[in-house]
DNA sequence: CATGAATGAGGTTTCATTCAT
DNA sequence: AATGAATGAAACCTCATTCAT
C-alpha cells in the first residue's frame, strides 16, 4: 500500500506539473495560441505524457480552472465560513480574492480571459465549481441584505456578479500597473469594500 | 470625382457589408471559430474580396472593434460634451452606454470577450479608439471629483475602469435574463447610477 | 452557361486526378498505409486540396470504391442486359468481369482487401453499389435456375457469392503470375466459366 | 531441468494467453484498430509483456497466423495422411476445413480480411506455413487428377486456390447467416465438395 | 521478469492567405 | 475588382515501442 500511495503520489506531481506549465502557457497565450506542446515542453514531458493525464486540451483547460476555483471557493468558505456578521463576512470575502488573485497571478489572466474561448460552445456555461461560487457569494450576498448591510431593493444575482466584477477589474488594473507601484494587492482590501458598499460618491 | 466617389461610397459600402457579417459571425463564434468564409459568405461575397478590405483576420477584428467604439466614443461625447454638471454628465454617460450596448448586442458579446483573444499577443494592447474612450471616461471622473460628485481619494484611472466593468456586469446579467423579463436595458439606468455612486449599501 | 459548364468540368477533372491517384496509393499501400499527403503528391495537388473534394479518408475510399462498383455495375448490366440465354449471360458476366478486372487492376487489389478495413466499423457493410451489384449477380443466378442451367437445389445467394469469389480468385492469381506468361486475362473466361457450371471434375 | 522445463512452459502459457487475446481483439477491431494495449489488457498483463514474447505487432499478427494455420495444416495432414482415395481425401479436407473454422471463428475472421494488411508491404507475401498449406492443397489436386479425380487439363494451383476460396465463402455465408438458422457449418461439407466437383450446374 | 508511464513520430484535418482567372 | 480553388503550415491526438523501476 506505501507502493500503491507513492504511485498516486507520483502521478498526482505529473498532473501537478502539467497543470503548473498549462497555467503558465495558457496565461501567456490565451487558450488558442496555447499549444499541447508548448505545455507539455514548459513541464519538461513529452506530448503524449500530457494525454496520458488530460483527455484532450478542452479537458485540461477546464480542469484546471475547476481546480484553481475550488481552491478559491474553499479559501473563501473557510475564511468566511464562521463568521456571523455580514459585513465582516462581505470585508473577509473580499480580502481573501485579492490574496488569491496575488497569489494566482497566471490563473487570474486566464480567469479574466474567460467567458471568451471553450465555453463559446455551450453558450455561458460556467464551470461547476465556478457555479458554486457564484451561488455563494449571491448568498453572501443576500444574508448581507437580511442584515441590512445590503439593500434589499438591489437584486441579488445582479450585485453579487457587480462584486465579483470590481473585484476583477481593481485586480486588473492592479496588474498593469504592478511594474510601476509596488504596492500589494490586498492592500486595496478597503477601498474595494468601501467602493461596493458606499459606492464612488463617499465622501 | 463624382466617378471617384461613386466608387469610394461602393468601397465604403462593401466595408460596411463585410463589418456586419464579422460582427455577426464573431460574436456567434467567437473570434477563433469564425473564419474568413464564413463571414465572407454572411457578407455574400467571396472568401478573396474580405482581403481586398482587410488585410487579414486580425486587422479586420481589430478595424471592427475600432468602428464601433468610435460608434460609441462619438456618442458619448455629442450627448455628455455641452454638458457642465458632472452628475448630469455621469448619468447621461452611463444611460447612453447603455442604449449603445442594447442596440449593438453582437459588438456587446464581442466587446465581452475581449482580453480574450487576437491581443493576447500583445499583452493588453487596447485600440486606439478604446484607450481614447478609457480616457474621455477618465477625464468624466476627474471632473465629477473636480466637482465634488466622486470622492478624490479614489485613483480617477481605476474608478472609471470600475464604472465600466459595472456598466458590462449589468448588461451582461440583462442579456442572460433577456429572454424572461422583457424588460429594457436603459431602465436600468438609475439603478445603475446609484449602484456606482452610492454603492450597493445606499439604503 | 458555357462558363459554368467549363467549371464543373475542370471540378470533375480534379476529383477525377484524385481518384486516379488514390486508386494507385491504396491499392500500393492498403488503406491505412496510404496517407492523404501521399494521394495528394501523387495527383500533384495540395494535401488540403483532396479535402475540397472529399470530406475525409474514409470518404475518400467509399467514394473511389463506389465509382468503380459502379462502372462496373454498368458495364455487366450493358453486356447482359439484353441477353435471354442463362448460360450465355452468365459467359458474358464472368468475361467482362475478367475484362474488368484486367483494365482496373489497381481497383481490383484494392477490391480484394475489401471485408479489409475502413467496413470494420460497420460490420460488413458494403457500399450500396457493391450490394446493388450484388443482388444483380444474385438474380442472374436465380434466372439460371430457372432456365433449369443452375441447380436448383442450390442456395442462389451462396452460389453467387461463389462465383464471385471464384473470379477473384482467377484474377488473383493471374495478377501472381502475370510477370511469367504473357497471358491476357480474359483468355480464362472459358476455363473460368466451366469451373463455375461443371466443377473441378468435369472431364 | 525440471525448473528450466517448468519455465519453459510458463513461457509458452504467457504466449498462449497472449495469442488467444490477440485472436479475439484483431478478429474484433481489425489489425489497425487493435492496439497492443488492448490486447494486453484483454490477456490481463501489462503492454509491455507483449514485447518480451513478440518482437513488435507485426510479428505477433505474423506469429498467430502461423500459429493457427499450423494447427489447421496439421490437421488436415493427419485426417487425410492415411487416405489413399482422392476423392475421400478432398472430401476430408473440405469437412476438416469446415470443422476448423466452426471453431475458431476468431481466426476466420482474421483469416479473411488478409491479403488486407500488414502484408501490404511485402506484396502478397503468405506466411511459410500458409505456402506449405497452399502446396499441400496443391498435391491433394495434382493427386486427384493422377487418380482421374479432377479434370488434369487445370491448373492444380489455380484449382487449389479456386478450392480454398470456395471453402473461405461458404464460411462466411454461413457466419453471416448464422444468428437465423441454427445450421452447424460442417454440414455444408457435401454441398461444398459437390460444388467443387460437379459445379453449379450439376442436376 | 513484468510493468505501464513516457515518448514522439506521424497521421488527419482545418483554415488563413494567395493568385490565376 | 471579385472570386474561390489551391495551398501547406501547424494543431490535435494516437499508439507502437522503450525502459526505469
Amino acid at each position: 500500500m506505501a507502493m500503491l500511495s507513492r504511485k498516486e503520489r507520483d502521478r498526482q506531481l505529473r498532473r501537478s506539473d502539467i497543470f503548473k506549465a498549462a497555467e503558465h502557457i495558457f496565461a501567456l497565450k490565451g487558450y488558442y495560441k496555447a499549444t499541447i506542446r508548448d505545455i507539455a515542453k514548459e513541464a519538461q514531458y513529452g506530448t503524449g505524457t500530457v494525454y496520458l493525464h488530460f483527455k484532450n486540451k478542452d479537458t485540461l483547460y477546464l480542469a484546471l480552472l475547476e481546480e484553481k476555483l475550488k481552491c478559491l471557493f474553499i479559501l473563501i468558505k473557510e475564511k468566511t465560513g464562521q463568521v456571523k456578521d455580514a459585513k465582516k463576512k462581505l470585508e473577509i470575502f473580499i480580502r481573501e480574492g485579492l490574496v488569491f488573485f496575488e497569489k494566482n497571478q497566471d490563473f487570474f489572466q486566464i480567469f479574466v480571459s474567460e467567458g471568451g474561448e471553450p465555453y463559446a460552445e455551450t453558450g455561458f456555461l460556467k464551470s461547476s465549481v465556478g457555479l458554486q461560487l457564484q451561488e455563494y457569494t449571491e448568498n453572501l450576498i443576500k444574508e448581507a441584505q437580511g442584515q441590512g448591510v445590503v439593500n434589499r431593493s438591489f437584486d441579488p444575482e445582479q450585485i453579487s456578479d457587480v462584486l465579483t466584477s470590481i473585484l476583477k477589474t481593481i485586480t486588473l488594473k492592479w496588474l498593469q500597473k504592478k511594474k510601476k507601484k509596488e504596492e500589494s494587492l490586498v492592500g486595496l482590501s478597503d477601498t474595494t469594500l468601501s467602493l461596493f458598499l458606499y459606492g464612488a460618491a463617499h465622501k
